[in-house]
DNA sequence: TCGTGTCAAGATCTT
DNA sequence: AAGATCTTGACACGA
């Protein structure tokens, strides 16, 4: 079975779960100030997503992207002091709680910022203190391993090999809580899906197929010869790949508003025997999941749900 | 209320 | 070596 997902914010719940204030802000206030306004931030942004998953189960969506500005600076030395964690317990078990009830299926995509590859000590530092605070939310609610934490190869640092390699040997330095939730997506500059695969093969961990990124860069591979491999990276856990359409023919690399439905069915005619959890990386969002879903409704392909069996 | 400059973070390309 | 770009929505402030 085929799941649907979309990320971060929904265009149908006006408010969504990515308020922020900016480091200017909150300098201007004194200690206790600053952690009554991250406090009011943080506060606004669990309402907006217990907001947005009673939505989402409404309209039967269970796989979305929590953003990284959830827990606002939550890695920033300017909110260092503010135990974020203990003060949003309660709150982390009620969403973990309706989460889990639900069997929604919650991933996170820390910011192109973090780069577990880099050669500088102080940027893979701060990377996995970034990975670090998205497990930690995942862990504080109680779900699973299929929550899990997206990220890129990083630079290339005008080295491959060595750049594909030095990405695993800080992998292998990680804390396990992290390491449980991390996996490795295809770019589209960069590394590609054959490379991907081999470094998820060789460090045991899980690779999200990114079919745009792989339309983006590629040596004349197809899909269908690495699915099997890909979908093994797995394990018992649920595969999960992204899909979007090109803007344009000129920009192709950036997001349409909109899912291309040919060019989705055709993607989906090489997976649909297996499970698998689609994130949909477009504008439109929510509204977009909920087109493409009525349109292929109308071309009587069943995706999302078992076919009906008559007795 | 509306328009607009600005925003934590890195890598890479351009000047 | 310094600056621009990537990508991009929304905060915050001034009009």
């Amino acid at each position: 079975m085929i799941r649907l997902g979309y990320a971060c914010i929904s265009m149908a719940t006006k408010n969504n779960p990515n308020k922020k204030t900016t480091v200017g802000q909150l300098e201007k206030l004194d200690p206790a100030g600053r952690q009554k306004k991250l406090r009011k931030v943080m506060q606004s942004n669990f309402f907006n997503l217990m907001d947005l998953l009673k939505y989402n189960v409404e309209n039967g969506i269970f796989l979305y992207r929590l953003p990284s500005e959830f827990v606002p600076f939550a890695t920033h030395p300017i909110a260092a002091d503010w135990d974020w964690e203990k003060e949003f317990k309660w709150d982390l078990d009620k969403a973990g709680e309706f989460i889990r009830a639900n069997a929604i299926r919650m991933t996170s995509h820390p910011g192109h910022y973090s780069i577990l590859n880099t050669n500088n000590p102080s940027v893979l530092e701060s990377t996995i203190k970034d990975f670090d605070y998205h497990a930690k939310v995942f862990d504080l609610m109680g779900l699973d391993a299929n929550s899990i934490l997206v990220t890129h190869v990083g630079g290339v640092y005008q080295d491959k090999e060595s750049s594909l390699q030095r990405f695993a040997d800080h992998y292998a330095t990680l804390p396990e809580h992290i390491k449980k939730r991390l996996v490795v997506e295809n770019d589209d500059v960069s590394f590609t899906m054959i490379e991907v695969l081999h470094l998820c093969e060789k460090i045991g961990a899980p690779m999200v197929l990114d079919i745009h990124h792989h339309d983006c860069i590629n040596n004349g591979e197809q899909i269908e010869e690495y699915l099997p491999r890909i979908i093994a990276t797995w394990g018992d856990r649920t595969p999960k790949m992204h899909f979007s359409s090109p803007k344009s023919e000129k920009d192709f690399r950036a997001h349409a508003d909109t899912i291309e439905l040919n060019a989705f069915l055709r993607f989906l005619d090489k997976v649909s025997h297996h499970n698998v959890d689609i994130m949909l990386e477009c504008k439109n969002k929510d509204e977009a999941l909920l087109k493409l879903r009525s349109e292929l409704r109308q071309a009587k392909v069943e995706v999302e749900s078992p076919p009906l069996v008559l007795a």
